[in-house]
DNA sequence: AATCATTATCGTAATATTGCAATATACAAA
DNA sequence: TTTGTATATTGCAATATTACGATAATGATT
């Protein structure tokens, strides 16, 4: 197949595995990585950094937006893309507690 | 093309984007959360409890593996699946370094 | 209006992922 | 040794991802 069953799993599940997978790519890191350290958020900062072709890079901020971890300011003639703070705090807080489960649980292996 | 270029990327970012990609699939949620509430680790309560068939769940199980984030022993006739502590650790405490990043920064949009 | 700069989309090729049936392997028990 | 149980691998089809050149769209500037 190679379409993903997400009917069979929980909205949670489903939520986490989709914020995970939207940070599953090395340049996706370095763009959250980026909108972290700097005061910039310049779409074009952003791809000058990025060592991939400009519509590839637009193509994983797109992602990052449909996962919700990112959204984009009109900026003038360019676009400002920021951490969602919502989303991202969410995320926080679920993966979170998957940690903290762990802490708690006792290893049997 | 189709291939990460994972050559331009650090490897601290490199690392981040494995784990996240290998919870990048509700599945694997299932299987870590179950993983985490649960004494149980053998293959065969995770494959009932994974509304998949075997040889699917055994794929995320050996995806699950090679990213390091879980370890199989020999128990007897079956398998025991555990949470890799050390790595589990590693990724907790590198995720955890990017959301207190974000706790300091400066919102700019 | 014409031009330039910025960002998005399209089209396409290469590769990866998802899922399962069928089969293989490995080990325990009879 | 045969049979059963548990897990892994193979092979395949469907779909998704990655990457980029070419091009479109948008908005600013002249």
């Amino acid at each position: 197949m190679g379409a993903t069953k997400t009917d069979h799993f929980t909205e949670k599940q489903n939520e986490i595995a989709t914020f995970a997978k939207a940070l599953g790519h090395p340049a996706r890191i370095a763009i959250i990585e980026y909108l972290l350290k700097t005061d910039s958020c310049i779409c074009g900062d952003i791809v000058n950094i990025i060592p991939l072709a400009q519509p590839t890079v637009s193509q994983h901020l797109k992602e990052l937006k449909n996962a919700g971890l990112i959204k984009g300011n009109i900026e003038g003639n360019s676009i400002c893309y920021c951490i969602d703070d919502k989303t991202w705090k969410k995320f926080e807080k679920t993966l979170g507690s998957l940690f903290i489960k762990y802490d708690l649980q006792k290893k049997c292996c």
